[in-house]
DNA sequence: AGCACGCCGACT
DNA sequence: GTCGGCGTGCTC
């Protein structure tokens, strides 16, 4: 009688063994449907064996081994095991997620229509410029693992290298995993690359693809049929048995690190991959994490620079205008003001970048000092003149706008602050003859809206263009030859270690949508602080220095990367708990952790209310991230075994970017 | 996480 | 007398 060793989809940090004859070796990541508890799972199994540790009685009987494809492979269960252990989260449940829901549930999509194989155009391709074609080189060359920081600022042409790359891997027969940050990205890319490989397999991977899709794709890439996997996060669990490299695009975006469920960091987990199949990685961005950073400039990573833009074209010039000498008008100063007024008179686009939508993130009572909370976030609700009503942005909680204050009836309450709205309307009133846009996560609330107002920047129907992050990303506007930034200064002095770092991306990805094809862009930011460190770097379009006076900060502080975190966090409806819980969690810590590990005192976050939940949290540190392995590994354990109230939810992130 | 079992309140 | 609340405990 043999023994498969089966991982479930609950919340179990352990596998469940089973009866079965007729089993091999070669079952292994096999699906295996069997009894548990009073139902029936399906899992897969991750050993057979000849006896189990559990009383053969207690042993229940396999339903049935499901062989109808391909085996997951063991460096795919390896890979799954490895960010079960890292992550602390059960390996069934690891592996369920990286399951298309389809396969996890037993079912094998319908074969796909045969789609004919295009016709491979013979195109010519661009020429590359020295550093490029020295980046293909070391990257060609590499042999097996290594992992390479591509640094270029944007139009650099980082993404004609992946390509090269790509072509490469995929003339020696292997296959290319390529990652970017949005499936909002991934429809363009996907065009470019089918272009440039019209014979080639190519499989999208994000969320967007319906279920069938995903599951075929998945399959695809299982059986080795698939040459390119392009996708999102999730693409990193894609089964690759002849991968042959990994390429991440704008790795420092925070959207490889899921916020929920399997905490994991695609990036991290990609590098990883590369390492335990011994094929190189190409991480790009133009303002890398500093974590990469910090690898490149100590040898752990090569690095690769792109310093000069592959379209020929100077980078914009970057200026700062000192707000505190003047006297603002609308939030703008008046070098603002003209810079936008001359772009007007030359039919220009210009940009203001303001990440903050809604009219006014307050409404306010000057008489008895009513602001417009949020009754169950601790946050204020904003003012939307747009559609009259005060709301939430944590919690989506609204309501009309009151005309006098709800405390004490004072008629004369107002909104206090700017945010796109308010912004939009004063554009409006100053340059009545100008056409302005205002693109935020409200006016571009459906993917039609979005590409509607892309579509109105790209005909030239608008002279101004105020917009949030969303406007930074991935995006080309041929005529705008200004950006100019307001209320940048916020995150500078923020409590978030890693806010400066998250502020020279942003603003760096904003400035680069100015000045392309042959007009030259011009960036103006407004600040009380003209001479920080951070907007000098940015001005002088210096990262290095940028990353390297962070990296010293970080040094000194302690921070990552020169230190490892995990952050456990709890959330009841009364925060009394989530920190009791949180003291009582950490009292279990104290006997598990080394001298080198750290444990903080449970503290409040800092958005403690969430839709009435409310939430603390506890930062544990090491200099050893082995040191902190092996306590979270004992601890996590541990955990589980606390009492807490029914209400109380907790997590552990393990690598947190978000506190 | 489900889903059982198990012991105390208001219903035909 | 029973339907059903959710507390506790288990799942190979």
């Amino acid at each position: 009688m043999s023994i498969v060793r089966v991982a479930l989809d609950v919340p179990l940090p352990r596998l469940f063994d089973y009866q079965a004859d007729e089993v091999a070796e070669s079952d292994i990541g096999c699906r295996a449907r069997v009894p548990f508890g009073s139902g029936r799972k399906l899992g897969l199994i991750v050993a057979v064996a000849a006896a189990s540790d559990q009383p053969t009685e207690k042993l229940k009987p396999a339903d049935a081994i499901l062989r109808d494809m391909p085996p997951l492979p063991a460096d795919w269960l390896a890979l799954c095991d490895f960010c079960s252990r890292y992550y602390q989260h059960p390996l069934g449940q690891v592996m369920a997620f990286a399951l298309p829901p389809l396969l996890r549930r037993g079912k094998l999509p319908r074969p796909r229509k045969v789609s004919g194989g295009g016709t491979p155009a013979a195109k010519s391709l661009p020429a590359l410029l020295p550093e490029q074609q020295a980046a293909v080189q070391a990257i060609h060359a590499s042999g097996g693992f290594a992992a390479f920081l591509l640094h270029g600022v944007t139009g650099s042409g980082k993404t004609e290298v992946y390509l090269r790359a790509i072509d490469a891997v995929l003339a020696a027969g292997k296959q290319a995993l390529m990652l970017v940050p949005e499936i909002a990205l991934t429809p363009q890319l996907e065009q470019r690359v089918s272009e440039r490989f019209p014979t080639a397999c190519i499989v999208a991977a994000h969320s967007g693809v319906p279920d069938a899709a995903r599951a075929r794709g998945f399959l695809d890439a299982l059986a080795g049929r698939a040459d390119i996997v392009l996708g999102t996060r999730l693409s990193v669990f894609m089964p690759l048995p002849r991968l042959g490299l990994i390429v991440v695009d704008e790795e420092h975006d925070a959207s490889f690190k899921q916020q929920e469920g399997l905490r994991y960091s695609a990036r991290d987990v990609a590098v990883l991959r590369a390492k335990q199949l011994d094929v190189p990685i190409v991480l790009g961005s133009a303002t890398p994490a500093l974590e990469t950073f910090h690898h490149a400039i100590s040898g752990r990573y090569r690095l690769l620079e792109l310093r000069h833009r592959a379209v020929a074209e100077a980078p914009p010039v970057v200026r700062m205008v000192d707000t505190r000498k003047e006297k603002l008008q609308d939030g703008m100063s008046a070098a603002l003001l003209d810079a936008l007024a001359t772009r007007l008179a030359r039919g220009e686009q210009s940009l203001v970048f303001l990440n903050r939508r809604g009219y006014a993130p307050v409404l306010a009572c000057p008489a008895c000092g009513w602001i417009s909370r949020c009754q169950r976030c601790a946050a204020n609700r904003v003012v939307h003149l747009a559609d009259k009503r005060l709301r939430c942005h944590h919690c989506g909680l609204e309501a009309g706008i009151p005309r006098a204050c709800p405390d004490c009836g004072n008629q004369d309450i107002h909104p206090f602050g700017r945010g796109t709205q308010r912004l939009e309307a004063a554009l409006g009133e100053r340059f009545p003859q100008a056409r302005v846009l205002r693109i935020d996560r409200d006016s571009a609330s459906t993917p039609k809206r979005w590409q509607a107002l892309l579509a109105a920047i790209h005909a030239g129907e608008a002279d101004i263009l105020i917009g949030t992050q969303m406007l930074a990303k991935g995006h080309d506007f041929p005529r705008l030859t200004l950006v100019g930034v307001v209320g940048a200064d916020a995150a500078l002095f923020a409590a978030d270690f890693r806010a400066p770092e998250r502020l020279f991306a942003q603003l760096m990805q904003v400035g680069g949508r100015s000045g392309r094809h042959d007009l030259p862009g011009e960036v103006l930011i407004q600040t009380e602080h003209p001479a920080h460190p951070l907007y000098r770097a940015l001005a002088e379009h210096d990262y290095a220095a940028f990353a390297r006076a962070q990296l010293d900060e970080r040094r000194a502080a302690g921070f990552p990367p020169f230190s490892f975190q995990a952050l456990l966090s709890a959330e009841a409806p009364e925060i009394g708990d989530a920190l009791a819980y949180l003291a009582a969690a950490r009292a279990a810590a104290v006997p598990l952790a080394d001298a080198q590990v750290s444990l903080y005192d449970p503290v409040p976050m800092r958005l403690f209310r969430l839709k009435n939940r409310e939430r603390a949290q506890l930062l544990v540190e090491s200099t050893s991230r082995p040191a902190l392995q092996a306590l979270l590994a004992a601890w996590s354990e541990r955990l589980r075994a606390l009492k807490a109230p029914r209400e109380l939810r907790w997590h552990l992130d393990v690598d947190p970017l978000e506190f």
